[in-house]
DNA sequence: GATGAATGAGGATTCATTCAT
DNA sequence: AATGAATGAATCCTCATTCAT
């Protein structure tokens, strides 16, 4: 926890690395202490700088604040792109939106709380760089569903933006004790049922063909073909 | 600049009746400003009394807030009820309970945001007669699925907590910018798409299509790869 | 010089004593420290009560600066219309408008000083109620100049505005010395000369000595030109 | 939001060349925000140096601002004596006086207003270069009154320093409203009623004797003996 | 019961200046 | 000489809550 304020004596750090100290640190009093009642000297002494220096860096208390979701959420973004990566089939992308999803819940709920609680709620948040952030975390989902839709694998008449909020939201609220330190969850578990819940809510009811299907039938083809000619030759 | 505060005169009110205006008079202070940026002094001046009165019936600002949350959610719950009243059908009685839960949220937005972003936050949330009251609203629910389960209605496999939650957190989500005045949303529409896509997800008669399949799948496959197998062998 | 913090308890004051007591306190750190490095909490100590309570009757440190103000130019304007009660005669009258002012500004150097660099330096002096006092204070002078010219004491030719910059301005410029604790002045020695510079630089009836000799010069080279053809011609 | 500043590459000038940047820079930057207000970063920006450097030449910022200011006074002593060379007359040099200090205000409003509320009234200002030099300024003026006393162009009990003050700080009053951008003067116009009510308020009663009425005087003389001879001849 | 004067903790922020590189 | 990262002091103000009257 915080570092005795031993005397510190200019020091000179690369740009770079001193943002890092810094956001570092915030990310660890935000943790701990909420906005609110993270104290900017607390950080500033956690990052081994002077207060003063912080604002070198960083506009805001509340900058800094963006300025650490935005890591954490670039982070979720980049995992959610990865995993999604040659999956193929509605059903499991959107399986995995929801795992990855729950995943980084269960990973840093201190942050996910801060976002919750401070920057969603704020009344600027959709002039916030976070919002953008959020709206291509979710373009994700909403793009699987269109190809869904497109595919056959979801009903036409579904409404893409209620099943995103029923995913995220249904979440949300799924993890809430757990954010508040009350209760915990199996996020494979949740994952399953969630995704299994929301697609036979949306799926389309006449099964789409199936690739594996497809292979399937032929191999049996031409074993059959390989049996028709063994009969053939033994007669 | 220095300017002197009107005189009131002593007026004696039965305690009932000042506790209503104190009441009457924070919910629209709460709702005009939010929380921390409502002064108490202007909840004073609205219901008539002096700043330090309000502390004679109310223990907390913070009191003040529930007190009035309490109120609504008063009346939130008995309309549940009501409307629950004779009816029957699960799918039926879902969508009764969402809408009805839409409903309220539209007419009462500014309550409804308070109670997001200050109560359910915080972290005593859990001690407080608020959650209390949110579980019974919620239990309501509870009920109507444990029911559905008990009569076949819904697959016994559902979680109910997470039905709960997809609903809850679902209309949470979708409601978001109508709570931050951006943007609209029609009850009837997504009463009517929120439980079709609930029922669709839990309900037992309709088999999910695709687990059976890929059941159906893997047989097959074991069957093929004994007769490849065999093909193979008898060369 | 500032109280030691004892324990102040809650006494409770008509707010009229209170305000005299802050704003005495106020005049006197001010005066010693000037606006900017005089700190709010040793006011308070010095008025015996808390920091906090000093905003319930000021709102701001600024505010009260002007009030302290305030209250030392209305003394003076009406000094300035006592004195001048009764008072015949636009020399005299002059006369006692310097005098009075020269004995204000050696009475409170302090907040003379304050005035001068705090407050009308300040871009948004001219929306102040310290300006409007100020010309009401100068307006004394200009009421005395107009009645000057027109009963002939003062030529008509004069600007009064500028007679008002001369005198309050001279003045201020002497007694820089003073207000900055170098030097001082004898009031009654500087309204005698000075008023009577101005008085002399104004008066109608002493008519300038020179420009009504240019024009006798001016007449006599004519006669001579005259004389000098007609002496010549007649030779 | 934690923008990087750009990078400025090593360039190493004379000097001289360095210290009239920064000097120039100072000069705008300061008129255009006032003392305080100033940012030294800006200064440093507009100058194409970095902030550290300045500080190679000037110990201060408020070195920077006196800087500015003497050379600006420089060149308003150098106009004053360049302005009063060959002319003759108490009145005429007192008006020249009066015009040129007009008409430097006038010139350069930002930096007048910057020595009045920044330089003069500061606690140092006595030990100040500035004040060496606005003594030398005013001193100009001192000696054309004390030469038109020995001379008998103004009366003998007149105090030159009030009528020092009277100039200038009269000067200083009437444009104060134009320092704050808020009106207009005509040094024209002004300075000629200025240098009338002045010279009129010290004038000597008895009017000097005057060289062009000496010369009228022998030319009356010569007529009258050419008249005379005249008179005689015809007799 | 009602008043309203009095309390007092609590913290982000600026920016001229320094000094290691 | 030039840089620019680092320093750190210094303080006004709010407003929920208390308590003497």
């Amino acid at each position: 926890m915080s570092v005795a304020p031993e005397k510190r004596s200019f020091v000179r750090l690369p740009r770079e690395k001193r943002m890092r100290d810094i956001e570092k640190a915030a990310r660890m009093v935000f943790s701990q202490h909420g906005f609110d009642a993270a104290p900017v000297n607390e950080i500033a002494a956690e990052a081994g700088i002077s207060e003063g220096s912080i604002y070198k860096f960083y506009t805001n208390k509340r900058d800094l604040l963006h300025t650490v979701l935005r890591t954490w959420y670039l982070g979720m973004i980049d995992d959610f792109k990865a995993k999604l990566e040659g999956i193929e089939g509605t059903r499991a992308r959107i399986h995995i939106v929801i795992w990855q999803h729950l995943k980084s819940i269960k990973e840093s709920p201190d942050l996910c709380r801060l976002f919750y609680s401070e920057v969603r709620n704020a009344p600027d948040y959709y002039s916030t760089e976070l919002y953008d952030m959020n709206r291509e975390y979710t373009r994700v989902l909403m793009g699987i569903l269109a190809k869904g839709m497109a595919e056959g694998d979801i009903r036409t008449d579904t409404s893409p933006a209620l099943v995103r909020d029923v995913i995220f939201g249904g979440i949300e609220h799924h993890v809430t004790a757990y954010l508040m330190n009350r209760g915990d969850f199996d996020y494979e578990v949740v994952a399953q049922q969630l995704s299994r819940l929301v697609f036979c809510g949306i799926a389309a009811d006449k099964p789409e063909p199936r690739q594996d299907l497809d292979r399937l039938i032929e191999r049996l083809e031409q074993v059959t073909d390989r049996l028709d000619q063994k009969s053939s030759e033994g007669g």
